[in-house]
DNA sequence: GTCGTTTCTTGATCTGGGTCAAAGTTGCGC
DNA sequence: GCGCAACTTTGACCCAGATCAAGAAACGAC
């Protein structure tokens, strides 16, 4: 299909955002084919696992469309959510065969996928591909410390601005400025997963996000649709910088 | 010197560990001689900093001897450690020119640093080094992963058994096993540095360490010197499987 | 529409770990 | 040795968030 290969190699990340992310910035045009070959696109509902932790993992990819969690569970059943794939998120670790962590799509979800041996080869022969992909595991690095910071040592309502504040800033895709410069989006996220990321419990989770409308730093309309009126006054309840600082 | 340069190359890590563990292994002999122009050794004290958060950073490195930590801090003082550097842990960012956390050595430390921009040119001429440190950052970026659940859904008595698992397995240079098979270690840290790990006060990890030891599951020989009796009692109070798991 | 299910909110109560306070221990400099 | 400072332990009390419980709201299937 030329037609469809030119457009989405033209377009960078508009279909597949590790070809812009990850490979295509750099990338010499033959390459750009070879990934073509070993790629594939898969489609999950909301509420399907991607994989299980400990399954067996032949491919990595990156999110196109769609929110996905990374999360780990005790035996007595205790989870926590360790990562949020949003949309150019890669997943999978080159060089490793089985899955750590649950993945999990919340919301309607489209991955970009390679199989795993074959980008492993190009990644050794094309060495921005690793370049990248070490950009990328360090941003994934630097993000998992911010969020040892939440959980270790900020309240629960403080933890919830953190986590409105980062979806607001990164799901730039979701995301919409009104005419008052208000940031308008809808949560991807239940009450429940909201607390497996913060370390919460769903109760809880509740009665602050009922806190913050109450005091006027959000606004909600349904369960799910939120008005940030003032973006500074919900970093400061993050304990952030106003200026943004961590998650900027 | 050629006696000391003849004696690092051929002894791989006992004198500069990441001459092995991101370089070495696959190094041919005229990049190791690169590395060696650009290398450094720089000395702390225990209870130095090595380097404040925000500030310009131009070298990366790697512990040779010694431990130091990776800490953040909120402007109410309220601090996280996010990361613990054992011997031949790497430290920097390539592609970053300021510090993201402060590095604080805990004991006296070395450290083997390679300047900055020579060791990015290298990189970029050495696809291996660039795949060798995606491998290392991929590791840290799990144990982060495996701190956020310790920090979110672990009671104070598992974060503890959870830290002295870690200690007891990582730092295998400290570690001894007695006659008996028993594990035996001195703690690298103060209870505070232990209650800055794990999201508690120091008060709260005296007590737990005194109620672990009541309850047999360690000795203590003073305030620091540490023995395990049964490694799977502790992994099991860590709230792991008892073959280890997560730490393994 | 109604029923059933899932998700969310709110209230009442409990408790693990924080806070405040005091005393004990260790080690170093002189 | 003594004195001082840093670190650690222990006790008493408190509170943020967990737990238990009951409804309310939203959403689909029929």
């Amino acid at each position: 299909m030329l037609n469809e290969r030119s457009l989405s190699v033209s377009q960078e990340c508009a279909e597949c955002p590790i070809r812009h992310r990850a490979v295509c910035a750099r990338c010499e045009s033959d390459e750009l084919e070879r990934l073509e070959e070993i790629k594939y696109y898969r489609k999950f509902e909301a509420g399907q696992t991607v994989i299980w932790s400990g399954d067996r993992m032949d491919f990595v990819g990156s999110v196109v469309s769609g929110i996905a969690t990374l999360t780990q569970t005790m035996e007595d059943g205790r989870t926590q959510m360790v990562g949020l794939l949003l949309p150019s998120d890669f997943v999978g670790r080159p060089g490793r065969s089985n899955a750590a962590y649950d993945v999990v799509a919340t919301t309607d979800l489209v991955m970009c996928c390679f199989r795993k041996a074959p980008f492993e080869e190009l990644m050794r022969q094309t060495p921005h591909i690793a370049q990248r992909l070490l950009e990328m595991t360090l941003d994934e690095l630097d993000a998992a410390r911010e969020w040892m910071l939440v959980l270790g040592r900020k309240t629960a309502r403080e933890k919830i601005a953190s986590l409105l504040s980062i979806i607001a800033r990164r799901d730039a895709s979701i995301n919409m400025t009104t005419a008052h410069g208000n940031i308008v989006f809808d949560l991807p996220l239940t009450r429940e997963a909201m607390a497996d990321y913060l370390g919460l419990t769903l109760e809880t989770v509740s009665r602050q996000i009922s806190a913050l409308r109450k005091d006027g730093v959000i606004e909600l309309e349904g369960k799910r649709h939120v008005t940030v009126p003032d973006m500074s006054r919900l970093l400061e309840e993050a304990g952030d910088d106003a200026d943004g600082g961590v998650f900027a």
